[in-house]
DNA sequence: GCTTGACTTGGAGCGCGCTCCAACTTCTAG
DNA sequence: CTAGAAGTTGGAGCGCGCTCCAAGTCAAGC
């Protein structure tokens, strides 16, 4: 494990903030990095890989308290890997799903589009110059993803 | 145009709760909704497909900002069809890339799950006690979508 | 008429995920 | 040795997308 990366070179290689880098080991979502004789931060290739993984993490919406979880869970030892696994095969479920719910929406905005575009032809062959919008009625889908489908009160 | 609907009646086939269709109203998402004779709201039809139109662009991600803006556009009428377009074009392309992002992120999270079922297995068969971790090193993926990859300073 | 409950408004508050500031120390180049 | 860049910490601040509160109005059933 060689400890070599600056703050500000794993910043430029992840596309994270250097302020980021920090703030996640802050709250543990990084454990304490090696320092240099000053203090200063030196990452190694095993924290590159886990920051990666974090990453990942990120792309597919885990949110940071999840993360923490995971995190905490790992730095536990071997004997949490099945719970670690039952964590990321219900992640991994959510994320199919919403995967699935973009590429429907994705869709339904493909067909928006074309419609646009054959008004857009009409508008120009016949130069229909007054009022009468075109209205978003399309089928009504049921797409719901977000965490909005609560049950109030 | 049947105006008929409730706020709770909208809230429970949205999903939505009827404080955030207030909210969207408010913040010019909706446009001003019918009302009953003591002030109430009333939906029509053509406000549940807007809002039906206004849940897929938050499933695929577009900031709340992004659809002002388009509504206003919708408001200001025929005229703006192609500038909507446009921006929905341009939001498809960024749907697109987000899908892939986050469908190679999964398959990552899928190899890491079997990687720990791997794991599970050996640990199972040779009682293997005592420490060395399950490090996190796979490929490094170069994944990033949102929008952390600025240029600082 | 009275109660219950759904609705109204304006505005405050909140959780998340950063993002930055202040004040200071350390490293590097010349 | 010195200047300037890059690093450090603790803590404050911020933008987003809601979420809720207070105080009041309105509608329907008994």
């Amino acid at each position: 494990m060689e400890s070599h990366l600056s703050i500000d070179e794993v910043a430029k290689r992840t596309g994270l903030t250097a302020h980021t880098l920090r703030y996640y080991e802050r709250i543990g979502l990084i454990a304490p990095v090696a320092r240099a004789a000053g203090g200063q931060r030196r990452y190694a290739a095993s924290d590159m890989a886990w920051i990666e993984f974090l990453l990942r993490l990120r792309t597919t919406h885990m949110p940071i308290g999840k993360m923490q979880t995971f995190a905490k869970l790992r730095g536990a030892g071997d004997r949490t890997v099945s719970e670690r696994r039952q964590m990321l095969e219900a992640h991994l479920t959510d994320v199919l799903a919403n995967i699935e719910a973009m590429r429907q929406s994705a869709e339904s905005l493909r067909v928006k589009i074309a419609y646009y575009r054959a008004f857009e032809q009409s508008l120009a062959s016949n130069s229909n110059t007054d009022e009468g919008d075109v209205n978003e009625t399309q089928k009504s889908l049921r797409t719901r993803t977000r965490k909005t489908a609560r049950n109030r009160r």
